[in-house]
DNA sequence: GTCTATACTACGATAGAC
DNA sequence: GTCTATCGTAGTATAGAC
């Protein structure tokens, strides 16, 4: 129980503030218990901040586990369907980004991005790369003209539309005058997105 | 001089490390002087940080001056015209996201995204504002069908199949199963994202 | 298991010599 | 202007009571 508080707690503090700027004391205090408990239950700061990495990814994992649940049999699947199925992905992967969640877990990652440490390995092995497979396959499937590695790459380039939606949302907000996103300007990145989508994957003529 | 070496390794440090996550003695060490001159030329670490921003806004800007002075003058351009600057812009924009120089930028405006600070406010006015502005009046010019907020939406998409380059750089090279990406891969990231921004920004038949 | 108390290290800021 | 020396604070980890 403790324990579970700790987890979440530090999810949030090392998501927001990062592992240098979170203090072991501030966690424990946050989760109503002695700073001593995080060394007993994790055996170091360390040791909770990848308990921390394995904790979102099985977090993001649940949350997506429907949609690619449903995108799982993509062997002899036409490219209509393909294309739905990541119309379907990446508006839920965008609503991820979208989710007030998402904030703690996104600071987490994107830290990891750029500095990777050993939780980069559990958050990419056990949540990104699942998704990131489907995608290629499911682009392979609704553009036959594109190779592997052509696949890949609009792979990562549909993903990151939906990226910068947390990534970049002080930025997004800026751009939209706004303090924060409201539902209607959720709504018309979410349409905009579905459409830039439709347009890349759609086949094009010779 | 001192001054100079300073920033550049406090651009270096916040850039990779953050504010918490980096000492001043580090930056002191890296410059080859002492810690007490940060107090001296900058008031404080907070005060150094500011600085910070204020360079890499500068050497953002500086970066993109070229390729947002040809697009300076968008009242006037056809829809063809528009798209090409808008591929033009895309493209400086996307090389500067592979550019190592913006490792340690990226860091450091990734953090003030998601936990904005004084920082913010002068990397988005010094920097990204004007870029932002271009796109949004290009996309206008390249997509008649769009209104305002549907070409800042658009113009939000555009810019994050770029960052995601950067940004999400670990992830991208573990889809392309690299350590670092090399000359052939960029190319292939850099040609996918043209063709996508061309998809995208065809205007559609009613 | 969870707490309090404490050892040890590193931090930012400042004072003062030069 | 740039250095060395030092102060006060806050950090992680550990030991030991309960």
């Amino acid at each position: 129980m403790v324990l579970a508080r700790l987890l979440d707690a530090a999810v949030e503090h090392f998501g927001r503030k990062g592992f240098e700027g979170t203090s072991t004391r501030e966690i424990a205090a946050a989760s109503g218990t002695a700073m001593s408990s995080i060394t007993y239950h994790f055996g170091s700061k360390e040791g909770l901040y990848l308990a921390v990495a394995d904790h979102i990814a099985a977090q993001i994992s649940a949350r997506q586990a429907d949609a690619l649940k449903a995108a799982r049999d993509t062997a002899d699947a036409s490219p209509a369907q393909a294309i739905d199925m990541l119309l379907a992905l990446m508006d839920s992967f965008a609503r991820m980004m979208l989710a007030p969640a998402s904030a703690a877990w996104s600071g987490f990652i994107v830290r990891e991005q750029q500095n990777p440490t050993a939780a980069f390995e559990r958050l990419y092995e056990g949540a990104m790369k699942d998704m990131a497979e489907t995608f290629v396959a499911l682009i392979l499937r609704a553009r036959t003209d594109l190779d592997d590695r052509e696949a890949r790459a609009t792979a990562v380039m549909l993903l990151g539309q939906a990226l910068i939606l947390r990534v970049g949302r002080a930025s997004v907000c800026r751009i939209f005058d706004v303090e924060t996103l409201d539902a209607a300007t959720e709504a018309l990145l979410l349409g905009r997105l579905r459409a830039n989508a439709l347009s890349i994957l759609s086949e094009k003529p010779a």
